[in-house]
Order: C-alpha cells, then sequence, then structure tokens
DNA sequence: AGCTATTCATAACG
DNA sequence: TCGTTATGAATAGCT
C-alpha cells in the first residue's frame, strides 16, 4: 500500500475511474453538507458521472436555488432586455417562490429541531428502530394518499382538456361558416351585417357557466378563480 | 494548539464562521474541480453565502448544467401518462410534483442524517415526546405541500373550467351569428341589427372580462401564499 | 493572512 | 461493492 501522490488528470482505467468516483463523490456531498451548515451556506450540487447519470444535493431545494441562482445571473446581466415577462409568468414565479421559501423553512425547523435533540441533555426511551417505523408509516401514507389524489386530479383535468379540444374545434367552424355567411351577405349587396349577442343569450351563457362550476368546484376553488388562463 | 474534533453545527462565532466559510468553500471547489477532471464528470455547484453572496463554479457551463438538470429531473418525475405537454398548466404541475417529492427526499435525508449521528453517540435516541412532536412536524409539512398541490390542481381545473365556458360562451355567440346571417341572407333588404350588439363593443367585454379575472387571480395568489407564514 | 497539529479523505489493495 | 490501512490533504485553532 504505497500511496503515492496522485496527479489531477483523467483516470485511464475504467474500474479506478468509477471507484475514485464513487467515493470521491460521497467525499464531496459530504464537505457540501457541512459547509453549509456550519456557515449557514445554501448550497447546490449537481453531479453527471460520465455516463449521465444525475447525482445532486442541495441544501434546501435544489428548485429553489436554481431560482434564485438565474435572477442573480440576470441582475448582473443587465443588458438583454429580457422584460417581456407576461404578468401570468410573473404571477407564476411568485407563487413558486412563496411555495420554495415555505419548503424551505420547513426544512430547517426540522433541522434546528433535530440539531437541539442531538445537544438536548435529557434523552431515554427510542432508538433508531422506532425511528425507522415512523419514517415509513409516515412516508408510505404520504405517498398513497399523493397519488390518488394525484390520479383523480388528473384524470379531471385530462377530460377537460379533451372537451377544450372539441369546443375550439367546434369554434373553428362556427367561424369558418360566420365568415362565409358574411362574405355571400355582402357579395350580394346589403348593408354591413353587424354581427351581435343578443342580451339574452348573454344571460344564458353565464347562468350556464355558473351551473357548472357550482356542480364541480368546492367553494374555495371559486373564490381562487384562475391563476394561469 | 490542541484542536479538536469540531461538531458540524452553525458556528456561532461570526468571525470564525466567515474564516470558515472562506477555507472550506475553497476546498469545495478545488474537489469539486478534481472529481470532474478525475473521473470526467460534469460538475455544477452553486454557493450562497449566509449574506446572500454567489459563488459558483462549474465544469462546463453552469446554464447548460441546470437545463440538463431541468430536463432530468422531469422526466424522473413523469411517472403519470400524462404527456399533454401544451400549457404551462403542466409546467405548475411538474414544479409542484418536484417541491414535494424534494420535501419528502430532504426530510428522508434530514432524518437518517441525525438518526446516524444520535446512533453513533452513546445514546438511545428520542423521547416518546420529542417523537410524537416531531410526527407532527413531518406531518404538518407535508400535509401543507399537500394542501398546496391540491390548490394548484383545482386552480389548474378551475382555469380549465373558465376557459370552457368562454369557449362555450363564444361558441353561443358564433351560432347565433350564424343564425342571423341565414335569416339576413333569406329577407334580403331587412335590417336586423336593433337588438344587436356591434363585433367592437363584444370586444371590449371580453378584455373587461379578461383584465378583471387577472387581477382577481394575482390577488388570490398572494393571499394564498400569505396565509402559511 | 500564515502556521502547525490534528482530523479527515482517500489511493491502493484485499 | 465493501473494508482496511497507510498516506496525502484539508483545516481548526492560534498568532
Amino acid at each position: 500500500m504505497v500511496r503515492q501522490k496522485i496527479q489531477i488528470k483523467k483516470i485511464d482505467n475504467l474500474t479506478a475511474r468509477q471507484v475514485t468516483f464513487s467515493k470521491r463523490r460521497r467525499g464531496l456531498f459530504k464537505k457540501a453538507q457541512e459547509l453549509s451548515t456550519l456557515c449557514d451556506a445554501d448550497i447546490g450540487l449537481i453531479v453527471f458521472s460520465a455516463t449521465g447519470k444525475l447525482f445532486e444535493y442541495s441544501s434546501s431545494s435544489m428548485v429553489q436555488l436554481i431560482e434564485k441562482h438565474k435572477m442573480q445571473s440576470e441582475r448582473e446581466n443587465m443588458d438583454s432586455p429580457d422584460q417581456l415577462q407576461s404578468s401570468n409568468l410573473q404571477c407564476e414565479k411568485k407563487t413558486c417562490a412563496m411555495l420554495s421559501r415555505e419548503f424551505v423553512e420547513k426544512n430547517r425547523e426540522l433541522r434546528t429541531y433535530y440539531a437541539r435533540q442531538l445537544n438536548g441533555e435529557e434523552l431515554q426511551g427510542l432508538g433508531l428502530e422506532e425511528l425507522m417505523k415512523l419514517e415509513k408509516i409516515v412516508e408510505g401514507g404520504i405517498s398513497r394518499v399523493l397519488k390518488i389524489k394525484g390520479d383523480k386530479f388528473m384524470r379531471e383535468i385530462s377530460s377537460l382538456k379533451k372537451k377544450e379540444a372539441q369546443l375550439q374545434e367546434e369554434n373553428s367552424r362556427l367561424k369558418q361558416q360566420s365568415e362565409q355567411a358574411r362574405v355571400l351577405n355582402e357579395f350580394e349587396g346589403q348593408n354591413a351585417t353587424e354581427q351581435g349577442q343578443s342580451a339574452d343569450s348573454i344571460t344564458n351563457n353565464r347562468s350556464l357557466v355558473n351551473s357548472q362550476q357550482d356542480y364541480n368546484d368546492s367553494d374555495t376553488s371559486l373564490k381562487l378563480g384562475l391563476a394561469f388562463p
């Protein structure tokens, strides 16, 4: 075991390279985590192996971190006029940022809680096993609920999208018809035809809309309205 | 110089923390660079200091790396067979899924990390009371994510329904137009515009409606975000 | 910023 | 992949 000082260049031997990758990657992640904890830094680390496999670590949320990094970069490159952000996108961004912030806060809470436990004085009782069991229970339950709920929503959204597509199709067809009719009309020497909608028809449509929403939506979502049209 | 094994927790002393941050950050970047070279890996490292200053390293291009990472994450999350990759609704959903997944993973990471630390020490573990508290915290965090995710789905659905309603409305309007046009055609020389609304005024009404909705939306999402401090 | 005594990471090997 | 060990590297505590 005469270990030598290695030089930093690509390792030729494949297996040796893989082993080193595995070991050093672990070390790197550990160091990143330590730095984050010791110095209260927000750290994100993305590693793609030569074969394209992804490994990542982040002290908080990778999504949030990347967002933050993007903003910082944009601020530095103020010369590109990308100010054409629609209000929708901005709204989405805001919502996302808030989600991320909350997510981070929750994790910090957890972390400090655990830290307190580690430094804590009076300890007794449960061991690692119980902790693991708890973990399994919580995660199992949560993911199950997540899946069921997600599927349900997904189905509804799918169906709505289908409906939308049909309507849009019909719409285009009608528009074409309308156009044809108008052209025909003008051709026959009529006055400019005003294409109208009676007050009655508007009222009818509105009540239709409302009843549909009442059927499927909870009060909350009605109040929420549509965020991202 | 009786150096002691330090424990990984936030360094209290500000100057010491800054010094350590500087030293370890350099070390981390060096290790990242070495790993990249030795093993032909593509690595990105983002570090925000506690004061918000950004330090970054990437073996290639940070932007490209982040893009690659985003794609990879999306692909991993594609467990549901919903390939309707159209609107930003889909994007929202993805972000949400990623957030919740990250949340769960991060919590597991934390738990096992601290559990290992606890195990490594002499001691037994958490008391029952602490365990219950922990359970509440974790569940609280996850259910919060669930709730947010649910709200987002609700909004998607709401949005789709509104869209559908608008389409249906427009549809009816077009049908009427079509009808009127036919009538006009049949009775040449007559004027059928008395009860009508010009195309212009309809357009105006539409934009009014839309802007109202937009206003309500941003307001709502703000409230939604602030509701969970 | 430097300097060293230590701890830590890890190359080489089993 | 996993463990061991000798050794090089990183760094905590001081100055």
